[in-house]
DNA sequence: TACCAGGTGACAG
DNA sequence: CTGTCACCTGGT
């Protein structure tokens, strides 16, 4: 499937810290190849610019990859908001990152893997999450595995150090045991609204409230959601030490956060 | 050695 | 309700 698209760069989406799973394969100048692997399939993309060429077939395409993608918005309606407002900051952090989307992850490899970012480095979570599907995940090709469905963990791996887990592996294992005396649970998180989503996930624990929305915004696609870490903390202090005005942004902040935190963890 | 990393739960007060 | 603090573990 080979499309134009705007508003939309690999290599800043994979950067923007809301996957843990993409895979660079190699990258010359103008080009770059990513690889995919979600929702049980894998998907190789070759970027030029703005042209790309995706591995898939149109059917699935329609039904994956487009709403992971968040094909269906306009980015570029948020690129005026922007420069229509007096905010100097956030009009640098757009140019910087004008490539970033908001991907529709699949909700159960969100909350696993958020929940294993907690008080974590980035390395050490791809790592951990590496493991559990090369171990538990089906094969989709050579040396890459699906996150494993819930029922696919056994829930012995969880006393295994060497996953790396630490004092989250309790957390985790409880999630399991949740979702599996609860098999209604993801989907009807799908079916609420922000604010019960959010409610519904905290209840767990070792989810609290930053987990929570990185989870909503990520997974479920609650775009309002606006989860502050230490670097958009520090960065607000820094950078709006009067309090940010998203009131242009209702609705979609987390879109904005993600301009934000991008441009603060990646610019020089 | 001490401190940090995309935080959170269990406690004080 | 707001403020502390320990917590697995690998990296500097």
């Amino acid at each position: 499937m080979k499309l134009v698209l705007d508003n939309f760069d690999l290599a800043q989406i994979d950067k923007s810290g809301q996957c843990f799973r993409w895979k660079e394969l190699d990258s010359l100048d103008e080009q770059v190849t990513y690889c995919i692997p979600a929702f049980g399939k894998l998907l190789k993309i070759v970027q030029k610019g703005n042209e790309f060429d995706f591995s898939c077939s149109k059917k699935e395409w329609d039904n994956i990859w487009k709403s992971y993608f968040d094909i269906d918005r306009d980015y570029s309606l948020i690129e005026k908001k922007i420069f229509k407002g007096k905010d100097e900051h956030l009009k640098n952090a757009f140019k910087y990152g004008s490539g970033i989307r908001i991907l529709k992850q699949d909700t159960w490899e969100m909350i696993f893997s958020f929940m294993i970012s907690q008080n974590n480095n980035i390395p050490r979570i791809r790592k951990s999450i590496e493991m559990i599907s090369s171990r538990c995940g089906k094969k989709l090709d050579e040396d890459i595995y699906a996150f494993p469905e819930v029922y696919e963990i056994p829930l012995s791996i969880f006393d295994d150090t060497s996953l790396g887990l630490g004092y989250r592996a309790p957390y985790l294992r409880e999630l399991c045991e949740f979702v599996l005396t609860h098999p209604d649970w993801i989907s009807s998180l799908e079916k609420m609204g922000y604010d019960a989503a959010y409610a519904s996930l905290i209840e767990r624990k070792g989810i609290g409230c930053k987990v929570a929305n990185c989870i909503c915004l990520f997974g479920l696609g609650h775009v309002e959601s606006f989860p502050i870490d230490t670097h958009v903390k520090k960065l607000l202090a820094k950078h709006y030490p009067d309090g940010i005005d998203l009131s242009s942004f209702e609705g979609e902040a987390g879109i904005i956060q993600q301009y934000l935190f991008y441009y603060d963890l990646n610019e020089k």
